[in-house]
RNA sequence: GGAGGGAUGGCCGAGCGGCCGAAGGCGGCGGUCUUGAAAACCGCAGUCCGGAGACGGACCGGGGGUUCGAAUCCCCCUCCCUCCGCCA
């Protein structure tokens, strides 16, 4: 009988063939060498309980051909005999093998809180200050400075579009909350054409590489689609759950993409399956009431067009290099300053190897703001997922992941709002955005 | 919500206590034939775990049970399909 379709995650056979690589990995992300031994323990442990199971097996199976044979002859007694012996035999193996179910759930329990390894080239460092800025952009081509924005373009976007009725946040929150936005009337058509822009972009035109095929994955997912990308079990604090149903909100397209491949066995030719998706992504955000809350910092439900790649081993960082290309290419079409962000060991997402934020520089609020994270998993993912591929010359790997956003608009349209505002309050729509807002040109 | 029927390898589909890791087909790979391709014919080939290997074990939706022995029998769960009801 098999056992639970939720796989670890961490390949255990690394951490039997390099403890030390490992322990070196997770302490640059701060996990203490002891969680890791403890790993290690545990799937020694594992396998000494497997083997004398699979022995005590083997003699069962053995002596259970004898039984049908010696039936066969006739020779009851021999049959009776051999039945007797072998059920002991039987219940010495279904010992070990409850023995085994124990070890190998709590080393999966551990593993799945365990989170990835850095990739060795992800700068080190403890924490969001540790980052290292690997590029910047501006519109007017002149290294960024604070201090060239005019007076008009430094209004917070919750002012602009209160002027404007772009958004309706006291009403949003009568409906549902604080942090759950309404858009109205050119805010709302805005961000309509953003999605419809950015879905064009991905999966019509050129752009680096062939293009992306657009997906419209349900928004609402079983625990084990939450699972596969990492999300549960450690996070279910961050996650919306219909209790009734058992459905979890996804948080990101990342979600429902990730699983779409999920216990498959791709053919190489079929890779790298390249996925583009609009979803609402919804976020309870525990922890974080009334930091950077306000206007369209942060909020419980937001919309965002990601980019999802499954692929082989080698094709991940090509790809993850496109990914950036994809959404830095917007944002220069949208004529918004940002920079790029290779995220230390320390500051990296659970799931991540290597993780590039993309931030606007937003002039009203006087800050970065984060509009797309970009990662690559390595094969932490699809090893839960159970994602694997067929290799050219025979056999199976498990395949890697990539994603990232292209884009998450409300901040977008915040650094939009403030940057674009001109001296009389009206607000530029960027020209390559205007056929899709129905030749809108400014706003106000 | 009510009533039935299903879930088997990369895919489709047989099997319904031991000779079944599982017929057959499709797809894949390697040949033969061909100027080349197609067709036809012949052959090879499941996945996972442990092991240097020899080899051993697991896997027929998931979990549990019966049995010397389970894809096959029993129980529970999940998912899918059909019909009825309701409905954007």
């Amino acid at each position: 009988m098999g056992r639970s379709t939720l796989r670890p995650v961490l390949d255990v056979r690394r951490l039997r063939r390099d403890p030390d690589g490992v322990i070196t990995a997770l302490a640059r992300r701060g996990i203490a060498a002891p969680e890791v031994t403890a790993l290690v323990d545990l799937d020694v442990a594992v396998r000494a309980a497997a083997q004398e199971r699979d022995e005590g097996r083997a003699e069962v199976k053995r002596m259970s051909k004898e039984v049908g044979a010696a039936r066969k002859a006739g020779d009851v007694a021999a049959a009776e005999r051999l039945q007797a012996e072998s059920r002991g035999r039987g219940e010495v193996a279904s010992q070990a093998d409850a023995r085994v179910a124990v070890l190998e759930e709590e080393l999966r329990q551990l593993l799945l809180v365990t989170p990835n390894t850095p990739d060795p080239a992800a700068p080190e460092g403890a924490g969001p200050q540790d980052n290292r800025v690997v590029r910047s952009w501006t519109p007017t081509g002149v290294p960024f400075n604070e201090a060239a924005y005019a007076d008009c373009q430094r209004v917070p976007h919750w002012e602009v579009a209160a002027q404007h009725g772009l958004l309706d946040l006291e009403r949003g929150a009568k409906l549902s909350g604080s942090m759950f936005p309404l858009w109205r009337g050119p805010g709302a058509r805005l961000l309509r054409g953003l999605t419809s822009w950015a879905l064009d972009r991905h999966t019509t035109d050129g752009g680096p590489g062939p293009e992306w095929e657009e997906i419209r994955p349900p928004p609402l997912v079983k625990t084990a689609t939450m699972v596969a990308t990492g999300h549960l079990p450690k996070f279910e604090d961050d996650m919306y759950h219909l209790e009734r149903d058992d459905l979890w909100a996804i948080p990101t397209a990342e979600v429902p993409l990730t699983s779409l491949a999920r216990d498959e066995l791709l053919d190489p030719d079929a890779l790298p399956l390249k996925m583009c998706a609009y979803t609402p992504c919804f976020r309870r955000e525990a922890g974080s009431a009334g930091r950077d809350t306000r206007g369209l910092l942060r909020s419980h439900e937001f919309d965002k067009v990601e980019l999802m790649a499954v692929c082989a081993a080698e094709q991940a960082q090509g790809l993850q290099a496109e990914i950036m290309v994809r959404a830095e290419g917007l944002l220069r079409d949208l004529g918004l300053a940002y920079r790029v962000l290779d995220l230390c060991a320390g500051d990296l997402g659970f799931s991540s190897m290597r993780t590039f934020d993309i931030e606007v520089w937003s002039p009203g609020v006087g800050d970065w703001l984060e509009v797309s994270s970009v990662s690559w998993y390595g094969d932490f993912q699809a090893r839960r997922a159970g994602i694997r591929h067929r290799l050219e010359g025979g056999g199976t790997a498990v395949a890697h992941t990539v994603n990232g956003s292209a884009l998450a608009w409300p901040r977008v349209v915040a650094a939009m709002l403030e940057a674009h505002r001109q001296e009389d309050g009206s607000v530029r729509v960027p020209p390559p955005l205007r056929p899709w807002v129905g030749g809108l040109n400014r706003l106000g």
